[in-house]
DNA sequence: CTTTGTGAAATTATTCACAGCA
DNA sequence: TGCTGTGAATAATTTCACAAAG
């Protein structure tokens, strides 16, 4: 059974051991916003106004700052560069990460065409594929390489993500070959839920998946917004 | 406020008032599952054969499909044909939906490229772009049009999804320009949350924030699949 | 024996509402 | 006054568990 509901926040995290799933997906979204207007030249920011920009109440926004440490200041609201600072530490984005693609079709060209991944500290290292035609050439600078080579570039270069942009029916076969190379986190845009056995992370992104919610709705006549819970 | 927790179902669908917003977000992926079942033959599936496939339990499965009618026969299981039916029902995508790209960027250009849109129903009809550079020029075999051109071809070809594929400061200025051209649905891939004013349904994708999730998950440690709910 | 459909219970998440600080 | 932090209350969602059906 896939662990669900809680996530443990490690040893040196003071004295808030865990935080809800729901907690966990806003927290990105909060830096997004906290990032914009640090730009601008805000310094504080209260929970009110956090929740407005996101479209949450301001009692979510405070319970969700408050798992991991208490530093608004009442009356005045929260200082955006110790929120942002704290935040990108929680999410692991103060750190680099390394990772590689798996896929040099059209998903694969567009992300690593796609500026904002080095902006948010992830660096794409290599670029593999197992066609054997596609082996070889040049994609966005990368040398695109065979999976046989997958295992000791990882090695190497400490590689932590592995993004799967391949078709669906070759998914879980690369899955799986990134686990076995020691990949501890996949990002998945193929329309194929993975089984990982519990032995990596795994977040997925279905465009296909996004435009059934979106013609869902817009058939129902639903207005509003559905992705920011 | 933003409606939350609630979607509520057209009349036409026999008794069943309102789903809640988890069930929705599950059937795609329900129906994705289905359709690579049937493409393998089988005709009948049972609420523990769907759950174990996607990550969910069976009494889930149940619940969300006790949702919009009771055609599961105990004993035997759900027919997956009448279920496949039944979902792009639902979801929508049993008809055809004329959608606009605007942006004719990195990501404007992997949508066009894309197959898979097609295959769900979807349809690009045309590609727009504010940049004098771009207007003009061959997008994929689309010609980059003017905003300006906007109301008129959503009129023209009953338009009812805007794909928002423009940086971040521009999005917002994108979807009030495809909301007054009356486009009901909106797609976003910008980093931004879009601010319709309950005018429009939206749904986003954000890769920065699946990163940052997935950063999240490594860094704790935390194992399994955080996409399926 | 298997599997559905579903109330009832348990769990999880959100909102309320207010004491206390600036 | 304006705002945080947080228990208590409420609401939403999932799981349990079982009667009824194939």
């Amino acid at each position: 059974m896939t662990n669900r509901g809680w996530v443990t926040l490690p040893r040196p995290m003071p004295h808030h051991g865990k935080i809800p799933r729901p907690t966990a997906k806003r927290l990105s979204l909060y830096l997004r916003e906290l990032e914009s207007r640090i730009g601008q030249g805000e310094t504080t920011i209260s929970s009110k106004q956090l929740g407005q920009a996101l479209g949450l109440t301001d009692a979510q926004v405070r319970k969700d700052l408050a798992f991991f440490g208490q530093f608004g200041h009442p009356g005045i609201g929260y200082p955006i560069g110790e929120l942002i600072a704290r935040l990108r530490s929680i999410l692991g984005t103060d750190r680099e990460w390394h990772a590689v693609v798996v896929g040099a079709g059209n998903i694969g060209r567009a992300l690593l065409a796609y500026g904002r991944f080095q902006r948010k500290g992830f660096r794409i290292v290599a670029v593999f594929d197992d066609n054997p035609r596609v082996i070889g050439s040049d994609l966005a600078g990368h040398t695109v390489l065979a999976m046989s080579a997958l295992p000791a570039l990882v090695r190497q270069q400490d590689v932590k993500i592995g993004i799967v942009a391949v078709p669906a029916e070759a998914a879980q076969a690369v899955a799986d070959q990134l686990i076995a190379a020691g990949v501890p986190g996949i990002l998945n845009f193929a329309p194929k839920r993975l089984d990982v056995k519990n032995a990596v992370s795994v977040v997925s992104v279905d465009f296909s998946v996004a435009l059934e919610q979106l013609a869902f709705q817009v058939s129902l006549g639903f207005t509003g917004s559905l992705d920011e819970e």
